[in-house]
DNA sequence: ATAATATGTTAGATGACTCTAATATTTTAA
DNA sequence: TTAAAATATTAGAGTCATCTAACATATTAT
């Protein structure tokens, strides 16, 4: 096991390679923020301990070493925020901070009662999957709120980020993993949408939060 | 807040200082397993930060604002202890190492939550006071199993150290905190001890077992 | 296709924490 | 009361992870 500094650049790394496939300096300096030359003195060091395959000025792209590592550690994130609700009554909007705190504990006893009290679950609070202990992880399909025709009706089966603030606008629109909406009406003008919500009322989101809402269609038409 | 290596020299400070009341350096580097001069700089570190009161040759004190810290930490380390026994169910023999690493984690809705499921424990699993959020310590005062007299009762309120090996004997010879037992004979050759147990089993008790158990008596004769 | 811009690397330094080897102080015991 | 033993400190170096300043390569846009 690497140090905590090298837990959260693979961590990262896996993070960022999901979304575009290879990953740049820059982008990971900025999301550890840490400046360049510490990322690239980190990075050729992830190297020689054949976590990740770099050549320099190239992308830096994770071995499968590496990857069982960072999927290891997701799993222990995921977890972690999942009991944080399920078994200790916080709420989703604020254990993320604590799961990145946990997911650096060393102890396959505590992650197995954690993942033995929750009952092996498949998905955290945020409605991301959890990876099995073998690493494997079940790759969803997503479809963004904001692709989604007027008329159609869905469940929301994740949000992207942890950011607190967001997870507070949902709160007080009174948005959840689970729910079923659908659309009423979307804005030409700014890309707004317009949600009818089992609690009967209508929900206004911004193209900015609608776009973090993954959903999927339950009904073609209504 | 300092840095985790910092925070294990302060709690070991403490501990020790429990014991001694001045702590020397060696001692520190033995309990830290360090060297010396490790140990040496550490503490004018901390001397700097005003959390140690030390001079050169002379023992180490913690000043005010270190003992507060060192309760921080234990109050975080037992608070996780009872927490892995009651809510998670791990037993008192394996969640110390845990618990060394949950207590480095910062963050007061966590140990708040905690300390609520649980509802304000005052006693860890091992017997161990809880300092509540104060810092203020329920200060036992001890008997050990070694000094009871033949033909007393006393319950057991504690055992002394985290030691698997230790809690695992104890586990073996079916004793645990609360347990009430009588003094049945005393041997002197080898200072072993035999107790009546609930059990209604005799167990034997090595010395050096013995003296790491503390009780309360109950009936001063049988 | 070369200049401007963006991105990446190297060199050298720093702070936290550790070490070994050498030296100093304190304690203890002859 | 001085020599031996135990304990503590200083000096100097190494690793990890970071930084700034200077330089190198790649991309883009005129």
């Amino acid at each position: 096991m690497g140090s905590l500094t090298e837990e959260n650049y693979i961590k990262s790394i896996y993070a960022l390679s999901e979304a575009t496939g290879e990953v740049y300096v820059s982008e990971l300096a900025k999301k550890l923020d840490v400046k360049l030359p510490s990322v690239n003195s980190m990075v050729k060091r992830l190297a020689t301990k054949k976590l990740v395959a770099y050549a320099p000025y190239k992308g830096i792209k994770l071995t499968e070493k590496g990857k069982k590592e960072a999927l290891a550690i997701i799993r222990k994130h995921r977890l972690a925020e999942l009991f944080l609700v399920k078994v200790m009554g916080l709420g989703w909007e604020e254990v993320h901070d604590i799961a990145e705190q946990l997911e650096h504990v060393n102890s396959s006893r505590f992650y197995e009662r954690i993942d033995e009290l929750l009952n092996r679950p498949k998905f955290d609070p945020h409605g991301e999957p959890i990876p099995d202990s073998n690493g494997k992880i079940y790759n969803q399909q997503r479809t963004s709120l904001i692709d989604l025709e007027e008329g159609l009706t869905a469940t929301i089966t994740a949000v992207t980020e942890d950011e607190k603030s967001f997870l507070d606008h949902l709160n007080a629109k009174g948005l959840q993993i689970g729910d079923s909406v659908t659309i009423m009406k979307r804005e030409m003008f700014d890309g707004s949408i317009t949600l009818q919500h089992k609690s009967k009322k209508e929900i206004l989101l911004t193209h900015q939060v609608a776009e973090r809402i993954w959903v999927e269609v339950t009904v073609t038409r209504s």
